[in-house]
DNA sequence: AGGAATTCCTACTATTTTAGTAGGGATTAA
DNA sequence: TTAATCCCTACTAAAATAGTAGGAATTCCT
């Protein structure tokens, strides 16, 4: 599994979004300011949970981000899928002629990193933003 | 965390050595030639199992390597800790400006990245090495 | 005694991933 | 018209990963 500073921060900053609602959009420059995250490395991620559906956008001065949803409607799983893409921990390779190669006894492994996988995601599946944003 | 492919390979290895038990002990040549794995990275990886007390070698012509327990003593985690060192999900940095610095409301994940970690560690934890060796 | 098999140990390196920067364009409110 | 903001792509530096290389030490076997 993919479970990076890039994930973590998308739960920041989308936390950071449940808790600070107000009426309007708000501007990156305000959780890159509240968060401590860089301006820039902030749009690239909220680009990615625009396209994947959970914030909306409004954009030129005064513009900014809403969520797309309730917050009791959102799960973590769904914002570390959208910026990590994938969600599992270790790919056996397709193609490699190292490791797992997924047949027969090969990779005794494999059903177990499977399982884990499951484990991590359902994890992410019962958190849901409004559960964080008690924490904040 | 760090769970990567040395991890996963360090896991087939042990039980590889688990359900191939024989009277003396397996050389690495052996394990590399059925797992698929290179011998010299395999070599590194028993190193640090061996730090960690959980294969016993043997040296010279005949030798190689035998489990220090039984497999149903050893966890899963013993051998991810072995050899990843760390089973930590993500450091917030201790002295970084960015991100979390475990202060007040700066870090609303890091309870839950705390959380996940040890879910991750239970996981190893249950399973031991011959819950594995069954399904080879 | 000598050779082959094996562990032991350290250092190096290529590749990939991550984290973050940079820069410019488009849009909108005031 | 200006400033604030989102939008988008490309680039880059640093870190981590995966693996290689090479040789030393040990032990078995003939």
């Amino acid at each position: 599994m993919k479970l990076t500073n890039k994930g973590r921060y998308a739960v920041m900053a989308m936390a950071d979004l449940a808790s600070n609602a107000k009426d309007g959009p708000i501007s990156l420059t305000e959780i890159s300011l509240r968060q401590n995250i860089s301006l820039a490395y902030l749009e690239q991620i909220f680009l990615k949970l625009k396209n994947n559906k959970l914030v909306r956008s409004s954009r030129g001065a005064n513009g900014g981000y809403v969520l797309e949803k309730p917050a009791s409607e959102i799960k973590l799983s769904n914002i570390i899928y959208a910026v990590d893409e994938e969600v599992k921990t270790l790919n056996c390779k397709k193609n490699s002629k190292r490791g797992c190669n997924n047949k027969s006894t090969k990779c005794i492994t494999h059903n177990l990193w499977d399982q884990l996988d499951q484990h991590i995601i359902g994890f992410f599946e019962k958190v849901k933003l409004q559960d964080l944003a008690k924490l904040g």
